[in-house]
DNA sequence: CGCGTTCTTGAGGATTGTCAATGGAAGTGG
DNA sequence: CCACTTCCATTGACAATCCTCAAGAACGCG
């Protein structure tokens, strides 16, 4: 139905760790059986929640979120379609957020003893996540830097821009275009606006030529003018080449 | 002179893993020398850099920042004695922000060389570096949830809340009370607000007497107080028990 | 075709920022 | 040890960004 190549993980870790076939094929047994289909706007893995498996992002979009007692309510960061939900779990011992599905979605579940076999088995694999790991908490920071101090228009910017690139990644976009799920309000609960404001900032956007975001599709018609204005700089993303060493080779 | 223990890094991982006297023993050979002192308000590692060894802080307060082109800038993340300053330069390329000293301090480094022996030679270590960077990570996601929702006084709250946890667990809380060097301004920097304002939040905290911050100490009198004003709640400290299973045992 | 969700728009207001100036504390150099 | 500089905290006045409330329009789904 979708573009997206039948096992995006293994595709990206592909050009993220050169994977050899061995882990190519040790990866692929853990992830047989055990996909779970959701629908969207679901919980995939709530606050509090102690699992005892690994979740991958099949295919779809979603988030993680962070909730206030009072229901002030945060997204902290999108998962697309290749990424761990909670893998940070694996060591910690319960999710300190929730992981939402944003679109139909497609999950796949790795049991704690199968993660574990799989690890040995394929060594090279435990740099690459451990890696992913750290892009996303890289991510974060970056997040840290928007919230803080960017402008609305700034901030929206930005979001769209590195939504494009990670895409990219994943080959999710054509001619400059790639669907898009989220409504306003969830852009804002991203970046920690209201929603008549993110509507108006859009329209700014909009006004500017810098999106056309209609319906549910976004096209970036210039993306180093949208990166400009947002003072977008993909550094942080760290797409560049693989591992530093990838053991001692 | 501080009462911080010879060293914090073996100290809190005495907590957080229970060290096997070998590993105990591989950290402590491997910290040995290479210790450099640091004035207050210098960069420790600055962005772009590629270091080849890792570099843990020993004594004083740091902080990761990060900047815009303009100028505008963006704590990210402060460091206390014990912490790593950049191991997650390990696995990426190049340091995506600076770390800067925020008092005079002093770290540790150790050569890439001698930590990959050091990792090999005791595997439990790799688990607990892991966790660490599981749970800072924990604490970006919070701060993006503070900078996002949380207003003015919560924002400051629950930061001083943070940092009197952290404090406290590695033995420099003293009667509700610490040494806290930061300025406003650098408070500012890390809570996404002006001077001016974090100048008037401040007032209104200790109008409220949830806070005495006079000089360079700070007292929380009623730290489940000040808690509550700010929806302060530690899980995402991650600071409860060891991992969750070692190894295998 | 009707209902709910999402998007859009207007008006008014609150939180927070900017500019500017002052006083005190701390550090520097003679 | 004192003059000088610099940094830091504080205050006032004013402005801007962004929020809340409210209501209507458009879109999508059953």
């Amino acid at each position: 139905m979708t573009a997206t190549p039948p096992n995006p993980l293994i595709h990206r870790l592909e050009h993220c760790v050169g994977l050899d076939s061995d882990s190519r094929a040790a990866l692929l047994a853990a992830m047989q059986g055990r996909v779970r289909q959701i629908a969207a706007r679901r919980d995939i893995i709530a606050e509090g929640d102690r699992t005892d498996s690994v979740t991958i992002l099949l295919s779809g979009w979603a988030c993680r979120t962070k909730q206030l007692e009072d229901g002030r309510r945060q997204i902290a960061g999108f998962l697309l379609p290749g990424d761990f939900c909670d893998l940070q779990m694996y060591m910690l011992n319960e999710m300190d957020h929730s992981v939402s599905s944003l679109s139909p979605a497609a999950v796949c579940e790795i049991g704690r003893d199968s993660f574990e076999r799989l690890l040995a088995a394929a060594p090279r694999l435990v740099r690459a996540f451990v890696r992913d790991l750290l892009v996303e908490a890289s991510i974060q920071r970056e997040w840290v830097l928007s919230l803080g101090q960017r402008s609305a228009l700034e901030r929206i910017g930005h979001l769209l821009c590195e939504l494009h690139v990670r895409l990219k990644a994943i080959g999710q976009i054509k001619a400059g275009s790639c669907a898009f799920p989220l409504t306003q309000t969830e852009l804002a609960d991203a970046t920690g606006l209201s929603t008549v404001h993110v509507n108006r900032t859009l329209q700014e956007l909009r006004a500017a030529s810098l999106i056309v975001l209609d319906g549910h599709t976004l096209t970036i018609p210039d993306f180093d003018e949208l990166a400009a204005a947002a003072l977008f700089s993909p550094a942080y993303l760290h797409l560049d080449r693989p591992l530093p060493r990838p053991g001692g080779r």
